[in-house]
DNA sequence: TGTTAGCACTCACTAGCATCGAGTGCTAAT
DNA sequence: ATTAGCACTCGATGCTAGTGAGTGCTAACA
């Protein structure tokens, strides 16, 4: 059987009418739908070839028809296809000038939440070759050292060490130099014992100091490589969405959506995503989170350069608005890149 | 009517038996677990007694009887007289040395929150009158300056600055005693007019630098000092408690808890608690946030030196286990004190 | 041959009703 | 003062009949 005009109009008016509504559309609706251009028993015959097709599905005997994974995903490649190059009356995302990406990461979500009214994930940047552009000791208290670290791609880092070797002003200067000299550019992997023995003897007697420090530059690295951040924020949207908020489903949700550790599948996708986009839609069972089956997930990747890479995510029911979300998403990636740019020069 | 000996035993078992199950408890219930000390018959007097008394409720006529937030009040009020300084096998808690106290709070709200079994809260800590102990200034590029800004209590804040004005690195240490000499020691609201002028008159032709530096540090001290930050953790705990996980209710408070505005409530108390350890229990309706008026809401407030305070709170159902709730923030008061002390060494 | 009107049929949902039983309050005996 | 016994209450459960939205099928029609 093929998939002609009519049915495919009959398949959009059902997906669009369930994306209102949440209940099985029948017959008549889709009949009124279309100013009667077909009668009610010609659009059961159709629904019955779609069903057979594996488009719909039917609920129960007597009632309306739903969309199947196989019809959204349909519903969606269409919209894909046909580019909304119409520029999409940008809305402004007021990206403020903030010194830490973190803070304006939360916005975005709680922006995104707000906007789609569904769930919104977004998880923050990996950086794949931290290489360290600069690091300063300075002198907080009598005995106590902050060092501030900064990588590429100018995150910094602070962390206060304890020091028994009390450095004069002077031998704080060298340190720093000698510090800078030998470590800027390097990734953790290039910091080796070779490097580390050069320096402990340029250091001389401070060479304890050496040692502090650099474990700690160590530690700060891996833990930013490694722990992947992730925030969340309107999960309780899904209550708005009777078929996600019986007590079973939304607990599971919400618990997958509290425990960053479960979410990991989602934003780990090194994947180009659907025509290159970085987007991707993940529609029931394909989602390879398990509490979200009963979802559909939309993943964009966010790229900010130098290697600095995470992931922004919708989440919310199947008969999510595919077409509002997706442009949302895709103006945002752009926004996203150029205002970080701009940041940047 | 007197509440004698009898009938507070009673009243305290219906209460554990509650928190048991969640179910209105009957006569004959109570009856075993006294070891039928006293019949259900006198159980049902001394029931009808106390409802009169207003300890406990019937929820209909037929159904066995539930505690009142009075009945809670009396049971926690007890709890706290009865002084558990039985040192209570200290949980091993694993505060570890960690540069941001952010980090910290986050991971003890999760902690809190799978110990307990409820939803767990925890307040940044509102710095009262910050001032400034240290600025540094540093190139990172060649048109770009980080601005780290360290202020009493050793909260590091860093910020990246363009500057159009390019400076030598002679300039730059100047500039950074030039701070330094001037700002530290200053609260936000010392550095006026008059300091500014002498600063921008001892800058000569880089006043424009230091009008921006100051710019930044005044930002960062306003936004550290408004933004109160509140984390959650086990929101989704409350899907154990069947009373609170009708859709209805779980959804209501696990908004609030997600829109930390909602929670300022909570912790702005600057209240000691009852008997001054800080600790405040609200029962049901006596809590002031809304969507709580269901739940109990245990909090305590932490203080680390130095004006730097805060707010740990738990949610849960009002059958709460109240003993375990005040024990474990009791201890972690201390705990958590005791590690920042050691750090701050 | 494709479309449509009509009709019998299905089945989730609801209201109404009887039943059940945990739990109560009261009374009378101990 | 305590307790055994009993009638009573009322939410919960289960059953039945009725309702209506929606279907599938057939036959008529353009």
């Amino acid at each position: 059987m093929e998939l002609d005009e009519r049915k495919i109009t009959i398949l959009k008016a059902i997906i669009k009418n369930y994306m209102d509504t949440g209940e099985p559309v029948g017959s008549r609706t889709i009949s009124k739908y279309v100013d009667n251009k077909w009668s009610s028993a010609t659009i059961r015959n159709e629904m019955s070839d779609l069903e057979e097709m594996g488009y719909i599905i039917q609920p129960h005997t007597s009632a309306g028809r739903i969309p199947s994974d196989k019809g959204y995903r349909f519903y969606v490649d269409q919209i894909t296809l046909e580019k909304d190059n119409e520029a999409a009356g940008v809305q402004e995302l007021m990206i403020q000038r903030i010194d830490r990406l973190e803070s304006v990461l939360k916005r975005l979500a709680k922006l995104l939440a707000n906007d789609t009214n569904y769930a919104a994930l977004i998880s923050g940047p990996r950086y794949h070759e931290n290489k360290l552009k600069f690091i300063q000791l300075s002198r907080v208290d009598e005995d106590k050292l902050l060092i501030v670290t900064v990588l590429e791609g100018n995150l910094i880092k602070n962390t206060i060490v304890h020091v028994k070797d009390i450095l004069s002003d002077d031998e704080l200067l060298n340190m720093n130099i000698l510090l800078n000299s030998n470590l800027n550019g390097l990734t953790i992997g290039e910091i080796n014992l070779d490097v580390i023995s050069r320096m402990k003897q340029q250091a001389g007697s401070h060479a304890g100091v050496v040692d502090l420090v650099l474990e700690q530059v160590a530690e700060v690295i891996r833990a930013d490589s490694e722990e992947l951040q992730i925030y969340t924020s309107g999960a309780t949207n899904i209550f708005k969405y009777p078929e996600l908020s019986d007590n079973q489903k939304a607990s599971e949700l919400l618990q997958t959506l509290e425990h960053t550790e479960l979410l990991k599948e989602l934003v780990d996708t090194d994947d180009g995503g659907e025509n290159g986009t970085g987007i991707q839609v993940y529609i029931g069972e394909e989602s390879p989170v398990q509490a979200m089956r009963d979802c559909s997930v939309v993943t964009a990747n966010y790229e900010l350069g130098e290697g600095i890479r995470g992931t922004i995510g919708i989440i919310g029911p199947k008969r999510m608005d595919y077409e509002k979300v997706l442009k949302t998403l895709r103006t945002l990636m752009v926004q996203l890149e150029t205002a970080f740019k701009k940041e940047e020069r």
